[in-house]
DNA sequence: GCTGTATGCTTACGTCGTAAGCTATCGACC
DNA sequence: GGTCGATAGCTTACGACGTAAGCATACAGC
């Protein structure tokens, strides 16, 4: 009945789910919907994609992917190579905010991530790092994305309980939190902020290549862990 | 038939799914299992929470109402507080591998999260730093905190397909991905790692502090986003 | 003792992921 | 050209899930 032109193939079953996921949001995406949008049934993925663990890992990669580019590596400073895959990646995140609780959480690696990840090693190898700092770096990098992104998505989100965020932006809670009530209403722009953060971490990690001394912070202070 | 001695209350209802995601993960968490597991039908949990979203969110802010401490304020030093908070927040994290999904992704902002948010901004703020640039360390180190360590709670469960982490280790990928197999054998202390980048973030907001002017990294390259 | 209110139980609905098996199409070969 | 195996999609079904609606019980205040 239907003309094998259209046919399904494991390629066009993720690209429906990323549409549908933009569209509608993660929680959109079911595989009984997922069949809806290709027009065909639940089952028929099942065909061409062992479960909806592997689709979703898939999505992921296929995001990750687009982190690093070609022609990163022409740039001969690791500053820039290393901001230009930070910022790529918190651009295509934030272009896709449902993305950012799937990439922060799933643990399954696949071939995007191992190149985003050998991009940035390599990238602090060639700059002189020890393999061992360049390890960190990559830990640390590679933490800085996902955490202000998945901070900055959650933002504009947030609601506090009882709207206690307007309470707060009107000054009404400042006797509570005078702190957060004095630096709330601040202008804001996300982007330049995370440019300050990238750059905070690079430099961090130029000083660590070489070789100052970290200055050891809060390790003193005993921060057993309060289980609640 | 129940004596009211054992009755219900949020309270309880909160540690119990507490204990029950501790013990056995937060797939685990059902509202019929953790009615189960108070000895009750799944329904009447309901006179207590109003919905499992409700619920989740008050374990968030049971967690993060941990991260700051009464004695943090006592440390004069702005480091020393700061490095208190992200050292806890990171220990009481991951004793609870599964919260860590909880809290980066759920927007919704409960009493214990104002009160850390509050520490952080009027630490910086005693610190001399300008409401502006306080505004955007709390984001810097909220994102900082979460990012590593979903990164480093991601990690142990790790798998490659096909088992390439296995192949990465023993050398077999090297051609492939040098970079990675050069590093990826590396002794790995992920707290020393942690630490590291605490320092790196907290000596990064000082020099912002004291108004050294910030190397623009990355930017002029075409970093647009790469819709897949 | 009576009654109103709080608490927990029962039943039921619609949704989810997916296991098992059926059917229909099509290319390859005698 | 007729047969046959493989491939792709469909049907049905099961056991979860969150939760809406209404019932039953048990206690407090009069």
């Amino acid at each position: 009945m239907t003309p094998p032109r259209d046919a399904l193939s494991h390629d066009r079953v993720l690209q429906a789910a990323l549409a549908l996921a933009d569209a509608h949001g993660l929680d959109a995406l079911s595989m009984r919907r997922l069949g809806a949008e290709l027009g065909v049934e639940a089952m028929s993925l099942y065909r061409h994609v062992p479960n909806k663990e592997a689709l979703l890992d898939a999505m992921v990669d296929a995001i990750v992917r687009s982190w690093i580019d070609a022609g990163d590596a022409a740039s001969t400073d690791w500053r820039d190579r290393l901001g230009a895959i930070m910022h790529r990646a918190h651009a295509t995140m934030l272009a896709r905010p449902w993305s950012v609780e799937l990439i922060t959480v799933r643990p399954r690696v696949g071939e995007g991530r191992l190149r985003y990840a050998e991009a940035v090693t390599t990238a602090l190898l060639e700059a002189g790092f020890t393999p061992q700092l360049a390890h960190h770096g990559l830990h640390i990098v590679d933490g800085t994305i996902m955490g202000f992104t998945a901070q900055q998505a959650r933002r504009p989100t947030a609601v506090a309980l009882g709207d206690r965020v307007q309470a707060l932006a009107d000054g009404s809670l400042a006797a509570e939190y005078p702190g957060i009530s004095r630096t709330i209403r601040e202008h804001h722009d996300h982007d330049e902020e995370y440019a300050l953060m990238v750059d905070l971490v690079i430099e961090g990690l130029a000083r660590l290549r070489n070789g100052e001394p970290p200055r050891r912070t809060g390790l003193g202070a005993d921060y057993a862990l309060a289980t609640t």
